[in-house]
Parts: structure tokens; sequence; C-alpha cells
DNA sequence: TTGTAGGCGTTATCAA
DNA sequence: TTGATAACGCCTACAA
């Protein structure tokens, strides 16, 4: 096992004292060296650099961190059991501080506002420049608290308090896009699948899908949008609904991904093609549902890296004093596949 | 937004002094009297607790870290795109660390050993306690280095070098864990449809699947194991093509819970029931699969969290002195559903 | 150009 | 019981 050596031996992981020692200077002339800072001549740089090299030297970060005014960690508190919306956002959150400037610790409150608590001040005793929030459900959360010392941006779900900065997806827009993605391929007869009602994503697609209608004056097909839950199983069930009161539809919209396979296995029973009779487009673009379905489904896709990628320039700018508070909305994009290619 | 506060007064966060301060002892008095240290009055104790409290005193974790022995940190560098396995991952770990003790510093290498190295550096920098390697499939992956300074544990993927301590699931158990309980509920005529042959863990599952049929006096019907991709296209293939051969089936292994949604599928379409006329049993547990399948599915689970704590144990050992090496399987199991109720 | 010294916040040792 | 002090490793005025 790596370190067996390491640990065997009495070589503690060397300092820049160690460093200094080997290259013959002082401590300061080789931390001026390694840091790239000026007045140290080019040959001493050398000579500390490779005294640094043979070494392995790698500074101490917590010392660092120590002194500086930032620790370059910041903390992103999940309640996301699945991890579905977790690397994303760490994707996107490495990326934008670039690498190796910044560490993201990462702790799993698992839905449990004890766990959050206490994994809350964890990251504020290791000094975390700040906090994403990020919850498992699109919904308002409870505020994590007012007055951290610490700047915090929650992602996903906002934060109750107006007076925290959010970070969400424009579920609105989003339902505008796949109705204008719907009828920019001609169709006119379409009808709204969607989740629980009692998810504000749900309401936001659903009022956005509405509005674009209405402006290109048509109605939803059935009448009504069709809620239920996120499942396979409503999405069946909610076609077959449909279906049975003999309406003309051609085009479905459906709430989520997880909802459009269950349209699209209903539609399939029930004899029609897809997206020949009708087309479908799905929210969520998780790729593993969109791509496995038949045909490959049409899907919203919600950012979740750029969310990410925003919440860090967010952290940075309010670390800068650049503090902002209220609900951003960020625009989802359409990632077309052959469930709505025009016929 | 929170820390507006914080940071307009110039309150910086109250350190021991400040509460030694007010609390009119010494730091080192102070110091002992939060730490629940003993010679130290209860008077004075209380007077410190509650000049902290009011101080919202919370211990700078990096100057602990400094003087300690360990940080309580350990890194988790992951290749995981879909966080499906980071998760469970990080949960077990966080659970045998036991919360607070110990934070998880999570990088994602994306797939890339350049990006890998940076990590690594930067993990090694922030004087992390100890590291888990999670690799994206279950197969030997290239070892991170010799002789680093932290001890290593690999998890899902083992290590290429047998030097490294590995912790991978037991896919051979699994595979006769999956034959088992078809022939348990009367099952004989077995096929194995699985995913791409150059995976390790495709090769595990179909040997322990052999092995125990042979067992059994059984063989699998189409007399060989279907390999191909871990696509629902591929189970629903495969299935199509057993079917062709007009073979007595009733029930199907499938390698992955996608493949086993193919085979459902397509079973289906054959005018088949499941489990009625042909049980099926599906690999990985992917709660969103299996559970959305028509029926729900039967599946065999790999036990992430598990993996996640023990790798987190042998890290503990590992510091302690107790150093492991070689790879170490962890059992797989059952997660019966509807897909085999016996009928 | 190089070196000295002070301080970041804690804990532990040892003296009072 | 309490307190002064020395590390831990690093950076940076400031002095040489």
């Amino acid at each position: 096992m790596a370190g067996r050596d390491a640990q065997r031996a009495n070589s503690r992981t060397a300092t820049l004292e160690d460093v200094a020692r080997l290259a013959g200077v002082s401590i300061a002339t080789a931390s001026k060296a390694l840091n790239g800072r000026a007045h140290v001549s080019a040959t001493t740089r050398t000579l500390v650099q490779e005294a640094a090299e043979r070494l392995s030297y790698s500074p101490n970060a917590l010392a660092q961190g120590l002194r500086a005014v930032r620790t370059g960690i910041v903390g992103l508190l999940t309640s996301d059991l699945e991890g579905r919306l977790s690397i994303p956002i760490l994707m996107g959150a490495e990326d934008a501080f670039g690498a190796g400037r910044t560490s993201v610790l990462l702790c799993d409150a698992r839905g449990d506002s004890i766990r959050e608590a206490h994994h809350l001040q964890t990251l504020l005793s290791r000094r975390v420049d700040g906090l994403i929030v990020l919850g498992a459900r699109p919904d308002a959360r409870p505020s994590i608290g007012r007055d951290l010392p610490v700047p915090v941006v929650y992602a996903y779900a906002p934060s109750a308090d107006p007076n925290d900065l959010s970070l969400v997806s424009d579920n609105i827009a989003g339902g505008r896009l796949a109705i204008r993605h719907l009828t920019e391929i001609g169709r006119r007869s379409i009808a709204h699948i969607t989740g629980d009602p009692t998810y504000g994503a749900a309401q936001d697609r659903a009022e956005g899908a509405l509005a674009e209608l209405a402006e290109q004056g048509l109605e939803l097909v059935g009448g009504r949008v069709y809620f239920g839950s996120w499942s396979e199983a409503w999405g069946r069930s909610a076609t077959r609904m449909l279906l049975s009161r003999a309406q003309e539809i051609d085009a479905v919209f459906a709430g989520s991904d997880q909802i459009a396979r269950g349209v699209i296995d209903t539609l399939h029973e029930a004899g029609l093609d897809v997206p020949g009779d009708v087309a479908v487009v799905g929210f969520d673009n998780w790729e593993i549902f969109a791509t496995s379905a038949r045909p490959p489904l049409s899907s919203i896709d919600m950012n979740l890296k750029t969310l990410g990628r925003v919440a860090a320039e967010r952290l940075s700018a309010a670390l800068d004093g650049d503090i902002g508070a209220g609900v951003e909305s960020l625009p989802c994009r359409l990632v077309p596949r052959e469930s709505t290619t025009s016929s």
C-alpha cells in the first residue's frame, strides 16, 4: 500500500525549512523563490526549486490558510441522495474556481436538518471561504441561517429568505422552450403531462408552457395540465387517459424524462409512432434516460454544470464584496434528439 | 445574503483569545475548558463556555490541523461522471468516520490522468489524512503512485498494483447469488445476457453464474453467455435472439438493470409475462431503474455504501499502522422485487 | 539580493 | 487550578 515507506521512515513530509536548508538559503528566500516573487537571483531560484523537487516538497495549505485571508476551500452542502445534481454542480464549481485554486468539501445532509446544522458547523470550523447549498428538490427551503461569517449561495432549491442569494433554473422559460420547439416542428395539438403539483418546478414549467401556447393562439389538448407524480407509471396512465378521449394529439410535453418514457411506452402500445404520429419532449435531460429511450428523447436541460459555475462566480464576487440577494434564474436549453425529429 | 453583517463589521470570527479575554482567563485555560480536559474548575469551565457561546466561537480547524498529527480530512478522488457511485461511497465514508470527525474533499478527475495528478497534488497539499480513489468502471486502473505520504484505498475499480489496497464488489458471488435466487424460485432454464465482455465485472458475473449453474447440474439456455453492451438496446436484441431460437426459457439473469429493462420490454412484446413466464433479475440495483421497471425489478446490489464505509475503516486502520494490500472483495446482496416473485 | 523576526490560532508542556 | 510559552509551517514587512 502506498505510504508504507513514508510511514516507516521518520521522514515527515518536507517543510519549507527543509528545502531552505538543502538549498543553503533562508526560509524567506526559499519562500520567495518558490512563489515566483521578485528580488531573488535566478541561480538562487533554480537552486531552491531543485531542492524542493528533490524533497518532493508540497506546501502545507493549512499553514497557508492560517495566515491568508482565504483558505481556498468551499463547502458544498447537499441533500441530493442520488448524486445526479451534486456532481455536475461540483464540476461547474471546479471549473469556475480554476482547478487547483479551490477545493470543494462535500457534505451530504441527507435531508436531515440536524445533520445539516452539524455539517455547517464543521464547514465553518474548517474556515471555508463560502458555501453552496444544494437542495434535493427545486422548491424553496429554509435558510441555513443569517449572519453567517461566509457568503452562501443556494443552488437548485432557492432559500425561503429573500435576503439570501439563490440560483435556480428558469423552469418557466424551460416550459416555453419545450412548447416552442414542438410548434416549430409543426405540432399544434400538444398535451402536457407532468409531476407532483406541489413542486414549484411543475407549476412553473406548466405556466411557461401555457404562456407560450397562448402566444401562439393554441390551447392544451385535454384542456388542462395533467399533474400527477414524477414516475413512469404516471406517464403511462396519463397517456392512456388522453388517448381514451380520442382527441387528436400530435405532441406531448412531459415534465420529466421518466414521465416521458412512460408516455412513449404507452404511445407505442397504442400503435402510435414517435415522433411520426406524436412527438415527445422531456425535461431534465438525464442522459441515461434520455438516450436509452426508444427513440432517444429530446429533453430540456437545466444546465446544472452552468449552475455550479455561476454559483462559484457569485461566491467569488461576494468574497470581493459584491454581495447579491434574491433569486436568479438561469436559462435552460433544449437538447434535440429523435423523439422530436421534424417529419 | 448571509455574511453581509459579518463582513461589514470588522468582527473577524472570534478566536480562542477573544473567548479567553471575555471570560477573564488565559488562553491555555480557555482551551482546556472547551476541550473538556481535566484540571479546570467547574465555575471557570462554565464561564468559558458561556463566553464561547456569546461570541459564537468556532475553533479554527486549520490551526488545529497544523499542530495535530491528523487533519480530519480525507480526499475522495473520483472519475464518476454520474455521481451514482460517488454519493453512496461518500455517505458510507461519512458514516464510518463519524460525522464531524472527518470531512471529505471531493475531486472529480473526469477520467483525465492529468487532472487526476493535479487534484492529487492539491489534496496532498491540503494534508489529507488519506485518500479514496474511486474508478468509474470496475476494472483495474493504474496506481495513483507509490510512496505517497498518506494511505490510499481504491474502491470499486481496483489498482493494477498489487501492493495497493483495493476494495471491490464480489461480482463472482453476485453472479452466483442471482442464479441461486432464480433456481430457488423454481427456474431451471436460465439465460444470461450481459454487457461489454472487456469489463472484468461482466466476466466475473458470468463466471459466478456458470459456477452456480454447474453445481446445480444446469446449463445456460442458449449454450453461452450473451455478451454485448451495457444498454437497453442490447437487452432487447439479445432477448429477441434468444426467443427466436424457440428454446424453452423461464428466467433471465441480466448483467445490469438497464439490460434487464430491455429484456423485460422484449419479453412483453413477445406476449410473455414477467415473472409468470420468465423471471428476470438485474444487477446494480440502481433504484431509479429497478423500481420504475414493469414489474419492479429484482436486482443484485453491490452495497456501495458499505464499500465506502469499509474504505474508510481501512483508511483508519492504515493510519493506525495496520496497512493492508491486495484486492478485497465485498459481498453483494439480492434485493427481491416482483420480477422474480415465485409463482 | 538575502536574512531576521513576528504572527496566523491551537494545543501541550511545564512552571507557578 | 491557572498561566506563560513553545511549537506547528508559512508568508511578509523590514532590516541588513
